[in-house]
DNA sequence: GGGGAGAGATGCCGC
DNA sequence: GCGGCATTTCTCCCC
């Protein structure tokens, strides 16, 4: 059985009037809405877009999020974030959706031409998605098992605040020298480089210090991050984030089960 | 009239084998899918994440994106880019969406113990969004209107490239020192600063200089990049990142229409 | 709300 | 493909 069966409307090439009808309920209830139609979408605020008729997908999430999705690409081609207050109406026989936020000043009009559903539904959802492998996974198993970094790493504190940044992980070697330890879940590039050289500066500044060790750990560096480090007399130290739920597949097995 | 009428179908409700025949009919025929279901999501691949029983909207495009949204916020729970490759199946009643990609190699397994609706459908879209506003209009800007930055600020070039990245706005001052304007379209943060810092000294060293301005272009800057702004004794310029469709409109008036 | 930084970031462009 | 970087980034956390 499905509880939400009766909290669930499924409108088939609606005329105007009656997808506006729908659609109003479905926001007024705080239900997911989702619109599939013909239309034009015009965005202005942080920055200003227009977008000519073609076919996409409409979804307004019960927090006012609305997002517009094209044929392609994991971005919405428009959107606005929640806070938003949606205005339904109907001009000339097409259905128009203004959506509007007060901070920052912006508004997002979508003009549909034809629709070709309309779809709204109660959702429930109180789940919060689990992750590993973030960048906060790998400072801890640094943290837990310094000889990834080096043989004499002593580290002393994480996530370490200075009014330059925040430090992943803050320690010494084994002749007593300061260590900072910056990790980076991908690629390190120049700007892992700059940001560790200011976490660098300001902790000599702060303590009076002459050296200080600044360490990258990251699964791999590009080459020209890796000049600027060498030339800066920072280290580099391939550290691959932690997985914990399944190992790494090798590229073969991936698509083993298809 | 709708063309796209018979390319589109809606199932309330559907058995799992159902809703898994219209799903692969949607698949294959590259249609838009739309479904809605009470599901688990795991995912495995540049991290690992574990998602327990709720509604969603599951959605996948013509290209083989597949998104997976909440009840709120802009992002996707679980996602997985175009190149995907998905298969369908059924499972002790419930429908599996299972996602994989090669490179990177990572995959995702939906668990559906219901399936609310599934809703496929052709969808024809050519237009591509036109954007005001951008970082690299603020530069063009600048260029045309050097003023902008100061009475005699000179630009020659956009976009010089250097090893250690790409200089938005690059020119002299009246006494003929180089100068390189940094741009950013909203508030201006301490990266922003390392950013400029980086160029100028590269340019330095390249040239053989002794002094390069440097400036900061932006609506705004934060209060400790204003202050590591000084430090390094460059200057920051309010510039706003123009906006051609629309005047930039007060807060009062954002929401007059309603 | 500002500030700082990560993200399974994505997307764009250049080499 | 890598590299460098913007994004209406969004999201989280801390002050």
């Amino acid at each position: 059985m499905d509880k939400l069966g009766d909290n669930l409307k499924l409108e088939k090439q609606p005329t105007a009037e009656k997808a506006a009808k729908v659609l109003e309920e479905g926001i007024n209830k705080k239900y997911a809405c989702i619109i599939s139609a013909n239309c034009t979408a015009r965005y202005s605020g942080r920055a200003e877009s227009f977008l000519d008729l073609g076919d996409r997908i409409i979804f307004i999430k019960p927090d006012t999020t609305v997002l517009i999705h094209q044929t392609s690409g994991s971005q919405p081609v428009n959107w606005m974030p929640n806070n938003t207050v949606h205005n339904v109406s109907v001009k000339k026989d097409k259905l128009v959706l203004s959506s509007a936020r007060i901070s920052p000043p912006e508004k997002l009009e979508v003009e549909m031409d034809q629709v070709h559903f309309v779809n709204i539904m109660e959702m429930e959802d109180r789940e919060k998605i689990q992750t590993q492998g973030s960048e906060k996974h790998m400072a801890e198993m640094i943290y837990k098992n310094p000889s990834l970094i080096s043989k004499d790493f002593k580290p002393v504190s994480m996530e370490e605040q200075t009014k330059y940044g925040f430090i992943d992980v803050f320690g010494h070697d084994g002749k007593g020298v300061l260590t900072i330890v910056e990790c980076k879940r991908y690629s390190a590039d120049l700007g892992a480089v700059t940001q560790l050289r200011r976490y660098v500066e300001r902790i000599k500044k702060d303590k009076g210090l002459k050296k200080v060790n600044g360490v990258i750990a990251a699964p791999k560096i590009s080459s020209n991050a890796k000049k600027m480090l060498e030339d800066w007399g920072f280290k580099f130290k391939m550290v691959e984030p932690p997985k914990h739920f399944e190992e790494k597949k090798k590229k073969q097995s991936i698509l083993s089960n298809f």
